[in-house]
DNA sequence: GAGGCATTTCACCGG
DNA sequence: GAAATGCCTC
């Protein structure tokens, strides 16, 4: 069988081979989009015998079209491959113009101004203007009415009065885009539009027109599809209008029933089939976004089984909100054994602006991740001062990227001096740079005569630029941009300056820079390998195309590529040493879109967040929760901090859930913890993932790390016991987090056990730092590791066994195993592992469970808070290892006695936490665990240690947490 | 004293 | 990270 057609159910073959020539694809989440698009180009090429220079197709991110063009490589091989136009809208559009844009008067070499450009402009015109418009609002506002074809006479033509302060701005933002010869994104389309209708000709070799995510087109990008392909009328489009969460942008679900309409000979396939999630997934999300009725009902078939429920959980507030995300992944990684891995799991937030909560309690637990959709990597400062230098390199009408850098690094030239150029360059009515170098030749002179040192810094930045500029006239080839980035650095001294400026992060902000420097070297790899420049058009007969200076044509493609790069290129990779990158993603739902994860968590769904509460289109914020949720594979996890203090509703900063989840929907479809994790729900999770079921051996070696195996830290409702401390909340955050989990006051109030990481501990790093992450990786590929340092900052959450005298230090592989009774006894402890029926109470046995919060929060009785106690090891008590229970379980850990004497306990725990130091001893550790096993909760079964038993005894009756907080925050200033 | 530099403060959808 | 304020140099 025609080998394009493989792995196609029917829905998507029959997508594929269409003969349809105006196609529409509804294609939700996880029904192969993407592959059927794909497999469609292969067809039309190898099926109906098109060029593939002949085919366009627009992605709507650069990382979209990059997927797609490696999956098409495999397909039909690179060399065709290479030939396709294809790319985002902006880019295509983009090539055209550079070719074709003289036809339409463009001036040759324009530049592009991003956003930030777009933004300084408009924040120029309002200050000018005196316009009390907010500079975000304009730029917005803008933008909108250019997505739409407005020009500012048309803006004034049908707005009223009101408008008429933005029509201002925006006539003169756009005299001032002409000015510098820039084109903003919206102009790329435009004037591309513009091109295409006046010569259609430039596009009368198109045989086939591909759109993926077609939903997100707005208005113009609608039209330019119908452009390119005016001359044989054949587009093939996919998209799901449940996943349009672009309206910001002036997206227009409506562009395909206009499509409908215009084209009569409209195929419509639909997708159903989900390959991505658990039924019970699918079921819950298909209730969300169906509460729109004025959708168009369309279904959504699982083909996997139904799984566990998703999870809706409430917590306190945002930080135990974080914190129960950190245990939930280390419970999920622990109790999967080796199933899921930390890049199995991702955050998606409804605002970047969420995520520092949760990167500092992955950073205190040395969870590794990544942030993504948050500042790209182009927007760095450090990587910003560099394209800026070659932007005006480039383009040295562009002046806010002079602007930028005219006094970066400092040489002098202030605010004054800046006011008196630009000012002297309006006047004389040329661009910026023509003036500075006029002014400091001598040829034209400021109203108000410079300052000496000014003009001499100016001096230096002309040559500088100037020098650069000769530099790129000699580089002839695909290579000028990173040679002028090395050219630029060297010549600024700017590794120097970036450690006097930037002293505390200066190494990766340099490893930044160098980054920057790879991907120009890459990009001109990649040009060169496709001697046949794969970005060009073809050539038509009879239209001419411009031609450029091939080092300048490489550098405005590398920069223009920058400019319109939506994703952010993973920067920090380039740091060698980074391990096999095991990390969990963080990341904006909008970010997210297109991607999948076993495990999903969505946090702060309250509203407010979800909806947002300056969203304008509720029916877009549902479809955002519905495309957030439609990402997890396997397991998902909403969440809402019950309070939170600033957003909240309520006085007290009391939220409310989200109206996308009505009572009903929770109560059917969601359950208040996350599920327990046993083999049933394991294999199911493998299974949708078709991974292999990890063997009840490996399940089993992840919990000795584990605190609880419930999720039960927190109640249900997300009440934490806060009667007796309340300050706990403000408590967290900077020193570690862990508040003191006090939560059933019957139960553990003691310390926890802690620590681990540190966050007071001289000897462990506090920042989260690779050695956090390598650690913690480490441990997790090897659970049975020592716990020595890097396993306690690693987070791991293992109790240092108190130590019988002799060892002082930690388990050590031995002993662990000798704990539990050798390898030989795994045997013999199988059964015991996940057990199901879930042991009747399963109490959050505590101690450990702290750890991961902070350990540095040990609390200490009070009559010892005077005294710093060094840690020692815990001595692991003998843990009955056989069967004890009737049901078949081993408890490997012994349930804590009451026999303790709570001072010591927490002596213990305090030693760990700071490692400070006073040698201690290790003398309650002498409890008998036999006895455990009454009283206490099976959960505790799966604590590595009896030790945490141990301090659970004595935890219930502390109950000073004030005294404690007081120590800690002493701790926390001395010893930070 | 003007202008440049250093420090502090506030706020922040989304691409 | 940008605006606002205060200190230092020419």
């Amino acid at each position: 069988m025609d080998p394009i057609l493989d792995g196609l159910n029917h829905a998507q073959r029959e997508a594929v081979t269409s003969s349809g020539s105006i196609l529409q694809v509804l294609a939700p989440p996880g029904s192969g989009k993407t592959k059927t698009l794909t497999a469609r180009v292969a067809y039309l090429l190898s099926h109906h015998g098109y060029q593939p220079q002949d085919v366009i197709c627009c992605t709507f991110t650069i990382k979209a079209s990059r997927e797609m063009r490696e999956r098409l490589a495999k397909l039909i091989g690179e060399k065709l491959e290479s030939r396709l136009i294809l790319g985002t809208f902006h880019s295509i559009c983009r090539r055209y113009l550079v070719k074709y844009g003289y036809l339409i008067g463009l001036r040759k070499g324009f530049g592009i101004a991003d956003s930030d450009d777009t933004r300084a402009i408009i924040r120029r015109t309002i200050k000018r203007l005196k316009s009390s418009i907010e500079v975000k609002a304009a730029q917005g506002r803008i933008s909108r009415h250019k997505a739409h074809g407005l020009t500012p006479d048309a803006v004034a033509d049908r707005a009223k009065a009101e408008e008429s302060e933005l029509v201002d701005i925006y006539r003169e933002y756009e005299s001032s885009l002409a000015a510098s010869n820039l084109l903003d994104y919206d102009d790329l389309l435009l004037r591309c539009g513009d091109l295409l209708r006046d010569h259609p000709e430039c596009v009368s070799n198109v045989q086939a027109v591909l759109v993926d995510e077609f939903q997100d087109t707005n208005i113009i990008q609608y039209e330019l599809m119908n452009l390119f392909a005016s001359k044989n009328r054949r587009i093939t489009i996919v998209g799901d209008p449940d996943q349009s969460i672009y309206g910001f942008r002036s997206a227009e679900i409506q562009n395909l029933k206009r499509m409908q309409r215009l084209y009569s000979n409209t195929t419509v396939v639909l997708l159903e089939d989900n390959y991505r999630s658990a039924g019970s997934i699918l079921n819950a999300a298909q209730e969300v976004i169906e509460q729109d009725t004025s959708r168009p009902a369309k279904a959504l078939l699982a083909t996997h089984t139904f799984g566990t429920l998703p999870v809706l959980r409430r917590l306190p507030n945002p930080n135990a909100e974080a914190q129960w995300i950190v245990l939930e992944i280390k419970r999920c990684v622990a109790m999967t054994g080796g199933l899921l891995r930390m890049s199995d799991f991702a955050v998606l937030l409804r605002s970047a602006s969420l995520s520092t909560q949760i990167e500092t309690a992955f950073g205190r637990s040395g969870i590794p991740y990544k942030m993504v959709g948050g500042r790209k990597f182009f927007d760095r400062t450090e990587v910003k001062i560099l394209l800026n230098y070659m932007r005006v390199v480039s383009h040295t009408g562009h002046s806010d990227a002079l602007m930028n850098i005219i006094n970066v690094p400092p040489r002098r030239i202030g605010d004054e001096t800046i006011k008196q150029l630009t000012n002297g360059a309006e006047k004389a009515k040329i661009p910026l740079w023509n003036f500075i170098k006029d002014v400091i030749q001598g040829r034209r002179s400021t109203e108000k005569k410079l300052q000496k040192a000014a003009e001499q810094g100016l001096c230096v930045l002309v040559n500088l630029i100037e020098a650069s500029r000769q530099k790129l006239q000699e580089c002839e080839d695909a290579s000028a941009p990173r040679v002028l980035i090395e050219f630029i650095a060297e010549r600024l001294s700017f590794q120097e300056y970036l450690i006097r400026t930037y002293p505390l992060d200066e190494d990766s902000r340099w490893a930044n820079v160098k980054e920057l420097m790879h991907q120009a070297t890459e990009v001109a790899a990649f040009e060169e390998e496709g001697v046949d420049k794969e970005m060009d058009l073809p050539v038509i007969e009879g239209v001419e195309q411009q031609q450029a200076h091939s080092g300048e044509e490489a550098l405005t493609r590398f920069l223009a590529n920058v400019a319109l790069a939506t994703e952010i290129t993973t920067k920090e990779e380039a740091k060698e040493g980074d391990q096999p990158t095991e990390k969990v993603t963080i990341s904006t739902i909008h970010a997210a879109k297109g991607l999948e994860w076993p495990v999903v968590f969505v946090p702060a769904v309250y509203n407010g967040s979800i909806p947002h509460s300056r969203a304008e289109v509720v029916e877009e914020e549902r479809r955002l929760l519905y495309v957030a949720m439609t990402r997890a594979q396997a397991l998902l996890y909403l969440s809402i901090p019950i309070r939170q203090p600033r957003l909240g509703e309520g006085e007290d900063g009391a939220t409310t859930l989200t109206p996308f989840l009505p009572p009903k929907l929770t109560k059917s479809r969601f359950r208040a913890t996350g599920p327990s994790l046993h083999e049933k729900v394991v294999y199911a999770i493998a299974d949708i993932l078709r991974r292999p079921r990890p063997s009840l051996e490996d399940i089993y070696k992840g919990l000795e790390f584990l605190p609880s195996t419930l999720d039960d830290r927190w109640t249900p409702e997300g009440e934490e016991d806060r009667s007796k401390v309340d300050d706990i909340s403000t408590s967290h955050d900077a020193s570690g987090e862990p508040n003191p989990k006090r939560r059933r006051s019957d139960m553990n109030q003691g310390p926890k056990s802690t620590t681990y990481f540190s966050s007071t501990g001289s000897t462990i790093p506090t920042t989260v730092s690779t050695g956090f992450t390598s650690a913690r990786d480490y441990i997790a590929a090897n659970p049975e590791l020592p716990a020595d340092a890097d396993a306690d900052a690693a987070g791991a959450n293992k109790l240092k066994p108190l130590s019988n005298a002799s060892r002082k230090d930690g388990l050590t592989q031995a002993s662990i195993s000798n704990f539990f009774g050798g390898p030989g006894s795994l045997q013999k402890r199988e059964p015991v592992l996940p057990s199901y029926p879930q042991p009747p109470s399963r109490r959050y046995e505590g101690p450990i469970s702290q750890n991961q919060r902070s350990g540095a929060r040990s609390i200490v009785p009070a009559p010892l808070s005077s005294h710093r106690v060094q840690p020692r090891p815990l001595v692991p008590t003998r843990p009955t290892l056989e069967p004890t229970d009737s049901n078949g379980y081993t408890w490997l850990a012994a349930p804590s006695k009451p026999t303790l004497k709570p001072a010591r306990v927490s002596m213990t725990q305090e030693q760990s936490g700071n490692n400070t130091s006073v040698g201690g001893t290790a003398g309650a550790e002498e409890v008998k665990p036999e006895s455990s096993t009454r009283g206490f909760q099976p959960v505790s079964t799966f604590h590595s240690t009896t030790i945490s038993m141990i301090q659970q005894a004595p935890r219930r009756t502390l109950g000073i947490r004030r005294s404690m907080n007081g120590w800690q925050d002493r701790m926390k200033r001395d010893g930070g």
